[in-house]
DNA sequence: CTCTATGCAAAAGCTTTGCACGCCA
DNA sequence: TGGCGTGCAAAGCTTTTGCATAGAG
């Protein structure tokens, strides 16, 4: 259960080899190790700890080409974000027991209740990492209206802020 | 299901008086309505949303103060912050099904692996949100080290920055 | 050799902070 | 009235972008 940790990382460059050359995107020596050191840490590191990192091998990258990289993987497919992280931090007033369906493209964040979900079995394991206070399920998908932009637009707008949705009285 | 609604948002107004009044915080016009925003919306916005949709009823107030009311919110334990966000925007490189446990103080996010957890069902009404790419656990707890730095510093570290582990060389 | 990726530096956002005034308790 | 909370403005961070150069394919 230990020994295959550094497998792992070699799965994953080979994996990331394969897309990379797959999306004829170039593999420099950066990129290699921007991704080796997310490969092959149990942490989750934000762009500015990878980047303290790499430089210690690779003096002269700036942080800039991490977070170009970092995106550029994300776009790939071969790394995600943490939490909906769309832009700033969201808040939520909901103390009850509740869960999260959050939309990868638009940011769009819903809250969903389950008797099922909220008295799931945590591993005994959790114990070694500390006291656990709250546990909730994360679910990602493509909201119906990016479905429906994502049909039309099949790839104008991948991208885009938030949908403040200022008024919503149809 | 659908009638408690705007109960919930009363409810949570109690819920903020009484809290409020026990830690002998002031309830101001502008917190009462920023509290109110959040309470009664099932979007999880940002600070800024909040403080646009606030602005039109109360013109006066700077974002500042939703930033700080907020904050303050939050400490009250009245209102939650959406993932791990500790700074930045954290990766992972990690495509395999597995989950998170999160501190709530440090901000450490760790995997886990559960095969009961990667099989569960999720509600039907899911459907209406959107597709569903994933779904996955978020424990969040105290960590062990956070653990042991409250029991000694009872309040001096509440929050810090983030714990880099440059060397996790034993 | 071509075209992408990098580094640098500056800009653009988001969030926090210092200070004097205003307002709740 | 006293002291916390607010607004304003400026600073501090994180993240993005423009441009000339360097390097992968």
């Amino acid at each position: 259960m230990r020994k295959s940790e550094s497998n792992r990382s070699e799965q994953r460059l080979e994996r990331l080899k394969a897309v990379a050359k797959e999306a004829g995107v170039k593999l420099t020596h950066q990129r290699l190790e921007i991704f080796r050191e997310l490969a092959g840490t149990e942490d989750h590191p934000d762009a500015d700890a990878i980047f303290r990192a790499v430089q210690q091998r690779v003096p002269t990258v700036s942080l800039d080409t991490v977070y170009r990289t970092l995106s550029k993987l994300h776009d790939l497919g071969l790394v995600t974000m943490l939490g909906p992280q769309r832009d700033g931090v969201r808040f939520d007033a909901n103390l009850d027991p509740h869960h999260h369906y959050v939309c990868v493209r638009c940011g769009l964040v819903r809250d969903f209740e389950s008797e099922e979900l909220n008295g799931l079995r945590l591993p005994d394991a959790l114990k070694n990492f500390g006291s656990i206070v709250d546990a909730h399920v994360e679910v990602r998908g493509l909201c119906a209206e990016c479905q429906k932009a994502a049909e039309s637009n099949r790839d104008s707008a991948p991208k885009q802020k938030r949908e403040p949705r200022e008024d919503s009285t149809p």
